[in-house]
RNA sequence: GGGAGCUUUCCCGAGUGGCCAAUGGGGACAGACUGUAAAUCUGCUGCGUAAUGCUUCGGUGGUUCGAAUCCACCAGCUCCCA
């Protein structure tokens, strides 16, 4: 690489990991010390109003530290990793423009791995009335019609999903049917591109994972004291409007509880539950899907995993 | 005090003589992931030098060629009548 496209190339740190690890208040701190901005990088605190149930940044956490992509949309408006993608790529621009460091945050994977690697997606938005229509058929026909069309019509993708996930099948499905082109094509041709950034990805984890298990669950307990029965009513009642808020984690557990149907006991251990298993999903995520260093915050103490996250810093800035 | 029933692998729960290491669900573990991703989906779960192998279905003993399944006793739990 040349001086002059070095120079241009934004040099990017995201922190990663799984829920309850503390990605917040290291991102603040690290924050202060480079002259960082954050970028979030989470499919849900994009919204506004979700505010205990995502356990967004509050304004004293937050020391002034500016916060991006946070509290931009309204719960009812759709959002999707190429939104986050170009999103993303202004305030990194932007921020980098400045003098400023970004740092994207967040435990939403595909977002962090997308928008690093410089995955380009279809120019095209995605058709919701194709997409009704294959749902429909879906309904109608079964799901293995549906697949069996898109062995058909993209063999080499359908070779990859399973049958059984239909949301991807449809997906493929609509691409085609919108744009004449295929999934593995697509796929193919995004991961050409050349990443739009020189980045460092920290990942927060434990080693023990049992530890992190009880972290969650404690911070479920928290946010109850916090008042997230209070948004989860709320989203409760625009359920029909809020398609992505409905399905976050914190809010669609306490649904049988405000149906009668359910103890609130049992509705808080049921989120405990779903949010061990994002954690999982999410360790999975960044374990594979995305190069980072990882710290192990039952490893470091306080200021020591700090204190490494700095040196680490420092280190790929100045390289 | 009398009577009835229950006890299954981490949990719930099927199984009522061989096809049972034992359906199913949950959890745990592992994985996938290109426009809903806090979503969606997959694999796996007694041991094992992997074998017509070994040890499991409250405990002990028995019936039987063969028992988680039948019998006896013991233990624990539930319920009904006093």
């Amino acid at each position: 690489m040349d001086a002059l496209s070095e120079k241009v190339v934004p040099r990017v740190v995201a922190i990663g990991g799984p829920t309850a690890t503390g990605k917040t208040a290291l991102s603040v701190a690290l924050a202060k010390q480079f002259h960082g901005e954050v970028i979030s990088a989470d499919s849900m605190q994009i919204y506004r109003g979700l505010d205990v149930g995502t356990a967004k940044v509050t304004p004293e956490e937050s020391h002034g530290v500016k916060h991006y992509l946070v509290d931009i949309l309204d719960p009812e408006t759709p959002f999707s990793v190429a939104d986050f993608v170009s999103a993303a790529d202004r305030c990194i621009r932007d921020i980098t423009a400045a003098g400023h460091l970004p740092l994207v945050v967040g435990g939403t994977g595909l977002y962090i791995t997308s928008l690093l690697q410089g995955l380009s997606f279809a120019p095209e938005k995605g058709d919701p009335a194709i997409r009704a229509r294959l749902e429909q058929r879906a309904q109608a026909e079964g799901k293995e019609a549906l697949y069996a069309e898109l062995q058909a019509v993209d063999p080499q993708y359908a070779a990859t999903v399973h049958p059984n996930n239909l949301p991807r099948v449809i997906r493929a499905l609509e691409l085609y049917q919108n744009t004449g082109r295929l999934m593995s094509e697509q796929r193919r041709e995004a991961r050409r591109a050349q990443a739009p950034y020189r980045s460092l990805c920290l990942c927060l984890g434990y080693r023990d994972r049992n530890l992190l298990y009880c972290r969650i669950d404690e911070r479920v307990d928290r946010m109850l004291v916090s008042g997230i029965l209070e948004e989860a009513r709320a989203v409760y009642e625009h359920r029909d409007t809020y398609r992505t808020a409905a399905q976050a984690i914190g809010y669609k557990e306490f649904f049988p509880y405000f149906e009668g149907a359910q103890s609130l006991d049992a509705c808080s251990d049921k989120l405990k539950q779903a949010s061990r298993n994002y954690a999982k999903r999410q360790l999975t995520w960044f374990r594979h899907q995305q190069d980072a260093v990882w710290l192990y915050v039952d490893e470091l103490e306080g200021p020591a995993l700090v204190d490494r996250a700095k040196m680490l810093i420092s280190d790929f800035l100045h390289h």
